[in-house]
DNA sequence: TATTAGTTTGTAAATGACTACTTACATGGA
DNA sequence: TCCATGTAAGTAGTCATTTACAAACTAATA
């Protein structure tokens, strides 16, 4: 968990771009070292194995959703714009690095090492946890309904998250994601309104 | 699209079962041949190319969904019962063929070949539109309410589904999926009635 | 300041294992 | 006899990883 050099950034986002472009099979010592402009073996260099460039992109998808999402959960702001806030960060993010959904959402690509299926977990879990606390605080101040579980809240929006990037994925990123998680978070705050 | 001999279905059903087990990289002609008791230059007896597998998977896959969907739009029993029916199917038939979720909730695992993207969306759509079928009938009829757009329940439905199966693999099928199904149906049905 | 030694970062080429698929040949039933 | 179905052994390519070797930079020393 170490700091990583420049070298290992670039690495690190080149394998990203690649996932996304051709999906796991296109990641390749081969194809990675292209796109950097270095030989095969100079990527051997800078990482251990091809297993641990994975790891280290699971960690630091987990590091960035830490430094998100961790004072969510202790501040004392309505409960619903805290959602508002993190349903249009995200967003913004994937518009931004549409690669990165590539990863994040396909954990299947992972399924082949068990070491990578359970980082992919952990990152599912932060997320839920997160959620979780926001929705059970805005239902002790009346701010949420209560008639339905937060577990519940919790899968619905997260699924449903999901479920339009991968679709927006699967299209090319043609619709506007902007748009539909505007529509998506319309929705979700009338089904979390009293 | 003709009917399948006896020995591609085995082949088919084989291929599904090597994908749950080790994902796609897990589908290799030696894999399968091995699984089924033949060698490689067997299985393109009756396969023209491993192309020609992946496709078929979808196929039948889109074809069940065609029988199981096609007439519920055509009735005119209670939305809400419909949908109760649809989730129980759904479920019953992941927990009986828990193979089969690890192809048709892993989208990512053909991006590698545009003619599956396709087909994978092909089935997507079937299962978005005969939702939103029951769902726009229901509003008319006054059973479900109004206020959220029958595109936004097909979101939170489909993507609650996709979601919760999906932790359910990654769990490595864990947890008790029919009871899952059951919380998830109540609070989807909180949230459509009026 | 110039020289040396050590470390980092690179290369080119090879390794052995695996990939989808093909070929030439064999068998067994209609 | 012929056709469907099988086999064994190959093809040409890709895979992650290793090896032996060469620059290039750092830092201490003469």
């Amino acid at each position: 968990m170490t700091e990583l050099t420049d070298k290992q950034k670039q690495i690190v986002e080149a394998a990203i771009e690649l996932i996304s472009e051709k999906s796991i099979q296109g990641l390749t010592i081969k194809n990675l070292s292209q796109k950097i402009g270095l030989t095969e073996g100079a990527i051997y260099r800078h990482f251990e194995s091809k297993l641990d460039i994975l790891l280290t992109i699971l960690y630091s998808f987990q590091n960035e959703a830490r430094n998100l999402l961790g004072n969510y959960c202790n501040s004392d702001r309505s409960a619903i714009e805290m959602i508002e806030e993190i349903f249009q960060h995200h967003f913004e993010y994937f518009v931004d690095k549409p690669a990165v959904t590539s990863v994040i959402f396909s954990e299947s690509i992972f399924q082949n090492d068990s070491r990578l299926v359970k980082e992919v977990f952990r990152l599912l879990e932060m997320h839920e946890k997160a959620l979780s606390c926001i929705i059970v605080k805005g239902q002790e101040t009346g701010e949420i309904k209560s008639s339905i579980a937060d577990k519940e809240y919790v899968r619905i929006i997260i699924g449903s998250i999901r479920y339009t990037v991968t679709k927006w994925r699967l299209t090319g990123f043609e619709f506007d994601l902007l748009e539909e998680g505007k529509l998506m978070l319309k929705s979700i705050k009338e089904i979390l309104k009293v």
